[in-house]
DNA sequence: TCTAAATAAAGATTTTATTCTTTATTACTT
DNA sequence: AAGTAATAAAGAATAAAATCTTTATTTAGA
């Protein structure tokens, strides 16, 4: 009512979903540039390459911070640094993994999820096969030593990877164990107290997204 | 100018990306009501358990033309059938899988899928070790004969899961097999024409958003 | 048969994200 | 040293999506 209207004072560095979903194309991008020798590059060269509007990414890159120099660009090395630092790929990001199945132990040796912030330090099952053995050189472990180990070890993100008609529970026992947020990989929704992060990559949504725009395209739809 | 505003008569099945991902999750919990003998169900009733907006759900479920009716809601199977119709998964939906490797292997084993679509008729690699075996009962096979194959299969839906590096090149050769849609499971931004359908699952992206939001709201933030 | 409650559907508003435009800074050129 | 071209940065406009509001329909109950 007239007065009173940004109160969002707390949220400056809130950057918009899409945003942060870019930041890591850029990242892959800077560390190729690197490796070919690159000192600085603009946003308008990436953007030729990336085929993203040249604005966009310097909309993208300034919620890190960072200050490019007109006709140079930005330092490759310090702009992937600081977007690396934003993410908080720098910080502690143990996880674990829960569900050491087929997906599951494709991410368990997924290693170059560590030069993206993330470390599976343990994977917990039910299946007594897998039990107290070791995939790569993560342990497996009994889903029932969830509780202790993370509090001990401080661990407060997990991946979740259990069959679907599980998830929902297994979910409560790891948000009951401390853990604060859970990249889903399951299409199940989630229902869990909402200062608990999310992250749903749900392969179903992105299939349902490309038969969909497969099959309009047929039909012939400009799009 | 002046006149001349709504060209776009032509996109009237057009439903926005954020609703056709959502249309998985009313797909699953639809079956589970089917499971427990439901008949009908109306927006407010899945609102409550999904957590969602209820004028959302009948906003996106009105992309499928389905009609509901007031004071009784959905016939829950009806409804399934319907999305199931709008988003193709009743076509003929076979794919190659290119990139026989750990998380391909994962997804060969993951029969789930064809309940949502997709089914993988076979696989390639260039891994003389993978060529020419079986995973469950899918083939390997050199990516060489992947244009042949898809030509006489008449399969154009492709899945990249190869290593970073050849993304690129390989999704460059899957579209000159013939291939127009590709589900790109590597985080890399691949360069193709524009008619070819790619649907990015990025789990760097999705890792970048849960970093993000957890290292945000550990500070303190309302969000 | 009429009334009331529930709810789908359509439309309006608000919010969010992208794209476009302008401004100002910097380095290169002569 | 002055002028020019390139580009980052900030702001405005546009477009898209989500949410809110109103209307109309339909069934259940009086
Ligand atoms: N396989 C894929 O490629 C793939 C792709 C996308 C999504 N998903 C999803 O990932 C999830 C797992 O799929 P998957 O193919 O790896 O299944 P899977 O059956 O191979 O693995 C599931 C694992 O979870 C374990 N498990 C079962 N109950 C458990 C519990 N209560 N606590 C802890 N662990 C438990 C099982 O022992 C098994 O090791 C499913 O939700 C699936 O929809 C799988
Ligand atoms: N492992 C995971 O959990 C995971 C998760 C998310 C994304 N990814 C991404 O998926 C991709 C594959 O990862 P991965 O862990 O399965 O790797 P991987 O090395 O286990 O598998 C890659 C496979 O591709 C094959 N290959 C190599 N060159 C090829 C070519 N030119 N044509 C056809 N096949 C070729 C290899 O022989 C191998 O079998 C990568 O881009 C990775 O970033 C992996």
């Amino acid at each position: 009512m007239g007065i009173r209207k940004n109160i969002k004072t707390k949220t400056i560095d809130q950057a918009s979903e899409p945003t942060l979903k870019r930041l890591p194309v850029y990242i892959l991008h800077l560390q190729e540039l690197e490796s070919k020798g690159a000192q600085y590059v603009s946003a308008p060269a990436m953007a030729s390459v990336l085929e993203f509007d040249s604005t966009q990414i310097v909309k993208d890159l300034s919620v890190t911070g960072i200050k490019g120099k007109p006709k140079v660009g930005y330092n490759v090395t310090e702009l992937r640094q600081t977007i690396e630092e934003y993410l908080g790929f720098n910080k502690k990001n143990e996880a674990f993994l829960v569900g050491a199945g087929k997906l599951g132990q494709a991410l368990l040796s997924y290693h170059e999820l560590q030069g993206f912030g993330i470390k599976i330090i343990a994977a917990f099952d039910v299946d007594e096969d897998k039990i107290d053995t070791q995939y790569g050189n993560t342990p497996i472990l009994h889903i029932e030593k969830l509780g202790a180990l993370a509090e001990r070890l401080e661990v407060n993100i997990g991946i979740l990877t259990t069959p679907n008609s599980v998830a929902q529970s297994t979910a409560e026992a790891m948000v009951k164990s401390g853990i604060k947020a859970i990249w889903n990989l399951t299409p199940i929704k989630l229902k869990l107290p909402n200062n608990i992060i999310v992250q749903d990559t749900s392969m179903y949504a992105n299939v349902a997204v490309l038969l969909k725009k497969h099959h309009s395209s047929e039909k012939g739809e400009s799009n």
